[in-house]
RNA sequence: GGGCAAUUAGCUCAGUUGGUUAGAGCAUCUCCUUUACACGGAGAGGGUCAGAGGUUCGAAUCCUCUAUUGCCCACCA
C-alpha cells in the first residue's frame, strides 16, 4: 500500500473528490438513487446569496454549518436533500450592469429595457456562477442538479401565481402613499430596505411670519412664529404648520395663516396631538408628501400635498427658484436665502437617525407616489398562529422574541420598484375602462399606511388595472386593445419568500389551472427541516418565508431556524469588501485548505465570530494533526489483514487497558457529540472532536500503542492494530462532516485496507447505508452510534487516570530539575492501598516507555533514602533519585507551600462537608465526591508532610 | 426612546440544566530535531470570572441594580 506523503496537499485532494462525489450524484438524496434510507427525510434549503456576490466569510460560515448538518444526516441515512441557487438582487445586479454601462457612457434609457435586460441576462451567464463555484470549493455537497436561480421560469411562474393569488385574496393593493425613496436608485424601497444611521445634523429653525402683518420682513418683530426642521428644503412643500391643541403658547394661533417664506404661500396654522410641545419650538412645519407623519397629518386635515422634487432627488417645478437645484444644493442655499432675509434663526447641531439605501447607501427620500403593497396584517396573523402551535422552532431562543415582535408591528410591504431587471408585475391597465370608470369607483384604499387607520382593503380597480396570469393583449372587460403593462418589477424579496417551496417546484402545474397542484419533491420535502442563516435576515426573509409559506401550502416552511453569529473583522466592524477588512475565504482556502477553513470558522461560532487570518491556523494545524495520525496508524498497520469495524469481534478478545480505556473514550464522545449535533451546538461538538483526536488518541493512545506495536506478545501486537484501525476510522466518519476533503482522503486508504478482509458486520440501524458492505464513500458510510454502552468502561478510565499522573508526574519531575530527557531514570512508585498497586503494576511497562525510565519498580512499602525527589498524588507518590541536583532547602520550601495550598483546600471541603445543611439538601452524588475528595486531599497532605520531615 | 447580547489568563474565546482547586487555543518562558506530526512533543507561569447587592448548604452560572462595549428596532420634526 501506498503511504501517504508526510504533507497533505489539500488543492489536489480537494478537487479530487469533489469531482467523484459530484460526478457519481452521492450529492442527491438516497432515494433519487433507488436506496433505502432511514427515518424522516432531511432538507435544507440555502439562503440564495446574491447573484453579483462572491463568496464572503459570512456564507463559509453559513454554508459550513449547513454542509455539517447536511452531511451528518446523510450518514444517519436520512433521505437527504441540499437545494442550492441564487436570487437575481433586482437592485443590485442592475446596478452593476449600469455601472459597466456609464463606463461607455450609456444609460440604461440609452438601450431600452428590453436591450438592457438582454445585457443583464448576458452578465448574468457569464458572472452569475461564481459563487456557486466558490460553494463548491468550500465542500457544500448541495444537489446541483436542483440548482434554482430565481429568475428562472419555474420560480417566475411561482412568483406570479403568488402575486395574482394575494390580489385575489385582496391582499395585494396600489396607493399613492409615503415610501422610501432612493433617488440614486430611483426607485421605491421596502421599510426593511432602509438602513436607519445615527446622523449628526442639523435642526434648524427658521421664522414663519404672521400672514396679515404685512411689510418687509426686517421690520417683523414679533410677528412671527419658529419652526424646527431638519429638512429645510422641504419647506418648500409645506402646506400648513401644527402646533399641539393645548399648547397655551400657541392657541391663539389657530386657524390663522402664516407666509411660508421663499415662495410667500399663505398656509393655515393647525392644531394636532401628533405635535410634542416639548421638542424644538413646538411647532411643526407639515409637508405632506415628504414625510409619512405629515403625510397622515394631511389626510386628518385635508391638506393639499405637494411634490416639491423629481425622482433623481432634485427640486421639481413647484420649488420655484430652486427648481433643477439637487435636494443638499437646494437646503444650503435655501438656508443662505433665509439668512440673508432674516428668517434664519440658528442651527442646532442633531444627533437623529436617518434612512440610507441598503445597496447604494444614498439618503433615502420620504417621498409621495403610487405604489403596490402587499397588506401584512393576514399574513402576520397566520405566522403568530403558527408560532403558537409551536410549528417553528428559533435557536438560539431569543430570536423568537425578535421574530414576533416584528410580526406584531407589522407594515404593510411596498412591493413595486421602479427597476427593470426583476419579475415584471402582470398587471395590465386599459385605458377605455379607466375612463369609463372614472367618479364611479369607490375607492377604498386606506387613508395611509398606518396601520390604526387601514381598513379592510379590496383591490383597487379604479385605474383599470388587470391582474392575469397569463400575459395579455386585451382587455378581458370591454375587449379594448388600448392596453398598457406596468412598468415596474416587484421587489426582489418577492420571490425568495418563495424560495422553500418554488425550489421544489411550486406550482406543479401550469399557472392557468389556478390550482397548483404538489409536485414529488415537494410532498417529499416540504417542510423542509432546517433554516440556517444570520440574524440580519430575519425580517428580509425569515418572517416572509414563513408567511409564505402558510399562506400558499398551508404549513410553515421549515420545523427549525437556527440563527448563527455575524462574522466581523478583528476590530469588531462588520466584514465587508468596501471597508476593506475581509478575508477572501477562497484565498484562504488555497493558503490551508477547505477544511482548515471549516473547522476553524465553526470552532468559533459560538457567537457572532471575531476574524483574523491567525484564527485559520487552528483549523490547519488540527488538519495536519488528523492526517499525521492517521498516517501512523497506516503505516502500523503494514501485512496486516483483519481490519474490520465489526464491533463484535471485541467480545472475544482480553483487551489490554489502554485499548479499552480508548474505546470507552470514543463511546463517550460519540454520545456527546450525537447530543451536541442534535442541538445545533456545532461549535461545541467540534472542539469535543478536536480534543478527542488530539489529547486522548495522538497524545495517549498512540504514545501507549507504539510500545505494544512493537511488543513480542503477537496477540497484544494484533489487537492493538484492530483498535488503533477502529477508533481511528470511527474517528473518520465523526469528523468527515466537519472536514470532508481531507477525511474522504484518508478514509479511502482505510477501505483500501478492509476490502482485503471484511469490513461488513456494522451495527446499528444505519448500518446498511451505502451497499450493504463497505461503501464507496466516506460520504456514505454510517455515523458511528453509541452502542448501548458496550465500550464503557470506568475500570480502565480510572487506571489510565493513573497512568497520566505517574507520566506526567516523572515527566513534571525532569522538567523541574532539567534532566535531559536522554538520562535514563530509575523511579518508584509508592501506592497507599493494595488495589492502586495493582492497576499500577498492570501498567509498569507504559509508564517505563512515556516516562523514559531505566528502571520502575512499583511498592507499597518504601523508605527515602539519599537525596530523591517525589511527587504525590492521592493515591500514590513518586520518587526519583537525584544524587548532587537536589537541593534540599529549595525542596523544603516549596513542600512548605504545598502544604500550605493543601491545608487550605481541605479547610474548605471540610466546612462544606460538615454544613448540615449541605449533608441534608445536596444529592447523595455531590456529597459522595465531596467526602472522596476531603480523604484524597488528606492523602495528599499526608505524603507532603511525610516527604518535608524526611528532609 | 425601546429591545437584545457581551464583559472569564497579555490576546481570542469555551464553560451544557447552579456542585472537583475555573478551562482551551494563541502569545510568553524552560527543555526536546525521541523513527506520525516543529502546522510537533514535554513542562511552567499567568484569572478576586466588569462592579455592587441578593437568593442558596453551594454562584462564572439564577435575580436586581450600576458601568463599559457592540448589535437590532423606532415616523418627534
Amino acid at each position: 500500500m501506498a503511504e501517504l506523503d508526510k504533507q497533505y496537499n489539500s488543492k489536489q485532494v480537494e478537487t479530487k473528490w469533489y469531482t467523484l462525489w459530484e460526478s457519481k450524484g452521492y450529492f442527491r438524496p438516497a432515494s433519487d438513487r433507488g436506496q433505502k434510507t432511514f427515518g424522516k427525510p432531511y432538507t435544507i434549503v440555502i439562503p440564495p446569496p446574491n447573484v453579483t456576490g462572491i463568496l464572503h466569510m459570512g456564507h463559509a460560515l453559513n454554508s459550513s454549518i449547513q454542509d455539517i448538518l447536511v452531511r451528518w444526516n446523510r450518514m444517519k441515512g436520512r433521505d437527504t436533500l441540499w437545494v442550492p441557487g441564487v436570487d437575481h438582487a433586482g437592485i443590485a445586479t442592475q446596478n452593476v450592469v449600469e455601472k459597466k454601462l456609464a463606463k461607455e457612457k450609456k444609460t440604461r434609457w440609452d438601450l431600452g429595457r428590453e436591450k438592457f435586460l438582454e445585457e443583464v441576462w448576458k452578465w448574468k451567464n457569464e458572472n452569475g456562477s461564481t459563487i456557486t463555484r466558490q460553494l463548491r470549493r468550500l465542500g457544500a455537497s448541495c444537489d446541483w442538479t436542483r440548482e434554482r436561480f430565481t429568475m428562472d421560469e419555474g420560480l417566475s411562474r411561482a412568483v406570479r401565481e403568488a402575486f395574482v393569488t394575494l390580489y385575489e385574496r385582496g391582499l395585494i393593493y396600489r396607493g399613492h402613499y409615503i415610501i422610501n425613496w432612493c433617488p440614486r436608485c430611483q426607485t421605491a424601497l421596502s421599510d426593511e430596505e432602509a438602513a436607519h444611521k445615527d446622523v449628526q445634523g442639523g435642526l434648524y429653525h427658521i421664522k414663519y411670519p404672521i400672514a396679515g402683518k404685512s411689510g418687509p420682513y426686517e421690520k417683523m418683530g414679533e410677528d412671527h412664529i419658529v419652526v424646527a426642521t431638519t429638512r429645510p428644503e422641504t419647506m418648500l412643500g409645506d402646506t400648513a404648520v401644527a402646533v399641539h391643541p393645548t399648547d397655551p403658547r400657541y392657541r391663539h394661533l389657530i386657524g390663522k395663516k402664516v407666509i411660508l417664506p421663499l415662495l410667500d404661500r399663505e398656509i393655515p396654522v393647525i392644531a394636532d396631538d401628533f405635535v410634542d410641545p416639548e421638542f424644538g419650538t413646538g411647532i411643526v412645519k407639515v409637508t405632506p408628501a415628504h414625510d409619512p407623519n405629515d403625510f397622515a397629518m394631511g389626510h386628518r386635515h385635508k391638506l393639499e400635498q405637494i411634490n416639491v422634487m423629481t425622482p433623481d432627488g432634485k427640486i421639481n417645478e413647484r420649488g420655484g427658484a430652486y427648481k433643477g437645484m439637487d435636494r443638499f444644493e437646494a437646503r444650503k442655499k435655501i438656508l443662505q436665502d433665509l439668512e440673508e432675509q432674516g428668517l434664519f434663526v440658528r442651527r442646532d447641531s442633531h444627533l437623529h437617525a436617518v434612512g440610507h439605501c441598503y445597496r447604494c447607501d444614498t439618503v433615502i427620500e420620504p417621498y409621495l407616489s403610487k405604489q403596490w403593497f402587499v397588506k401584512m396584517q393576514p399574513l402576520a396573523d397566520k405566522a403568530l398562529k403558527a408560532h403558537k402551535q409551536g410549528k417553528t422552532v428559533f435557536t438560539p431562543d431569543r430570536w423568537t422574541k425578535v421574530y414576533l415582535n416584528w410580526l406584531k408591528g407589522i407594515r404593510d410591504w411596498c412591493i413595486s420598484r421602479q427597476i427593470w431587471w426583476g419579475h415584471r408585475l402582470p398587471v395590465w391597465y386599459c385605458a377605455e375602462c379607466a375612463q369609463s370608470q372614472t367618479g364611479k369607483t369607490t375607492d377604498q384604499r386606506p387613508q395611509t399606511r398606518d396601520q390604526k387607520l387601514q381598513s379592510p382593503v379590496s383591490s383597487l380597480q379604479s385605474d383599470g388595472a388587470i391582474v392575469s396570469r397569463e400575459d395579455i393583449t386585451q382587455c378581458p372587460r370591454c375587449g379594448s386593445k388600448d392596453i398598457k403593462r406596468d412598468e415596474d418589477v416587484l421587489d426582489t424579496w418577492f420571490s425568495s419568500w418563495l424560495w422553500p417551496f418554488s425550489t421544489l417546484g411550486w406550482p406543479a402545474t401550469e399557472a392557468s389551472a389556478g390550482k397548483p397542484s404538489k409536485s414529488a419533491d415537494l410532498k417529499k420535502f416540504y417542510p423542509t427541516s432546517d433554516l440556517v442563516t444570520a440574524p440580519e435576515i430575519i425580517f428580509f426573509w425569515v418572517a416572509r418565508m414563513i408567511m409564505a409559506g402558510l399562506e400558499f401550502m398551508g404549513d410553515v416552511p421549515f420545523r427549525q431556524v437556527h440563527i448563527h453569529g455575524t462574522v466581523r473583522a478583528a476590530s469588531g466592524l462588520k466584514m465587508s469588501k468596501s471597508l476593506g477588512n475581509s478575508i477572501d475565504p477562497l484565498e484562504v482556502i488555497e493558503e490551508m485548505g477547505a477544511d482548515a477553513l471549516r473547522y476553524s470558522l465553526v470552532m468559533l461560532s459560538a457567537q457572532d465570530v471575531y476574524l483574523s487570518r491567525e484564527k485559520f491556523e487552528v483549523g490547519r494545524n488540527f488538519a495536519n494533526k488528523v492526517w499525521n495520525a492517521c498516517r501512523f496508524v497506516l503505516m502500523q498497520l503494514e501485512g496486516f489483514q483483519e481490519a474490520s469495524t465489526d464491533t463484535r469481534q471485541f467480545d472475544k478478545i482480553k483487551l489490554s487497558l489502554p485499548s479499552r480505556w480508548i474505546l470507552s473514550r470514543l463511546e463517550e464522545k460519540i454520545a456527546m457529540i450525537e447530543k451536541q449535533l442534535t442541538q445545533f451546538s456545532l461549535a461545541q461538538a467540534a472542539t469535543e472532536l478536536y480534543h478527542f483526536v488530539w489529547d486522548d488518541f495522538c497524545d495517549w493512545y498512540i504514545e501507549l500503542a507504539k510500545p505494544m506495536i512493537l511488543s513480542e506478545d503477537q496477540a497484544l501486537k494484533l489487537q492493538t492494530q484492530k483498535v488503533l484501525f477502529f477508533v481511528c476510522e470511527r474517528m473518520l466518519r465523526l469528523l468527515h462532516p466537519f472536514m470532508p476533503f481531507i477525511t474522504e482522503e484518508i478514509w479511502q486508504k482505510f477501505k483500501a485496507k478492509a476490502d482485503q478482509s471484511d469490513l461488513r458486520g456494522r451495527s446499528g440501524p444505519t448500518s446498511e447505508v451505502g451497499l450493504g458492505r463497505c461503501p464507496d464513500t466516506l460520504m456514505l458510510a454510517s455515523w458511528p452510534q453509541e452502542e448501548k454502552k458496550k465500550f464503557h468502561d470506568a475500570e480502565a478510565q480510572k487506571a489510565i487516570g493513573f497512568l497520566q499522573d505517574a507520566v506526567g508526574g516523572i515527566r513534571d519531575l525532569r522538567v523541574r530539575f532539567q534532566i535531559a530527557p536522554t538520562d535514563k531514570l530509575k523511579a518508584v512508585i509508592v501506592c497507599k492501598e493494595q488495589a492502586t498497586l495493582e492497576t499500577v503494576q498492570a501498567f509498569e511497562r507504559e509508564v517505563k516507555v512515556l516516562g523514559r525510565l531505566a528502571e520502575l519498580q512499583c511498592v507499597r512499602e518504601f523508605e527515602k533514602k539519599g537525596a530523591m525527589a517525589a511527587n504525590s498524588f492521592a493515591a500514590f507518590d513518586i520518587f526519583i533519585s537525584l544524587e548532587g541536583v537536589l537541593d534540599p532547602e529549595t525542596e523544603k520550601k516549596r513542600l512548605q507551600k504545598k502544604i500550605q495550598e493543601t491545608e487550605a483546600w481541605i479547610e474548605t471541603i471540610r466546612k462544606k462537608v460538615e454544613n448540615p445543611s449541605f449533608a441534608q439538601k445536596a444529592p447523595k452524588e455531590v456529597l459522595e465526591k465531596e467526602k472522596e475528595k476531603l480523604a484524597d486531599a488528606q492523602k495528599l497532605l499526608v505524603s507532603y508532610q511525610t516527604q518535608r520531615a524526611s528532609f
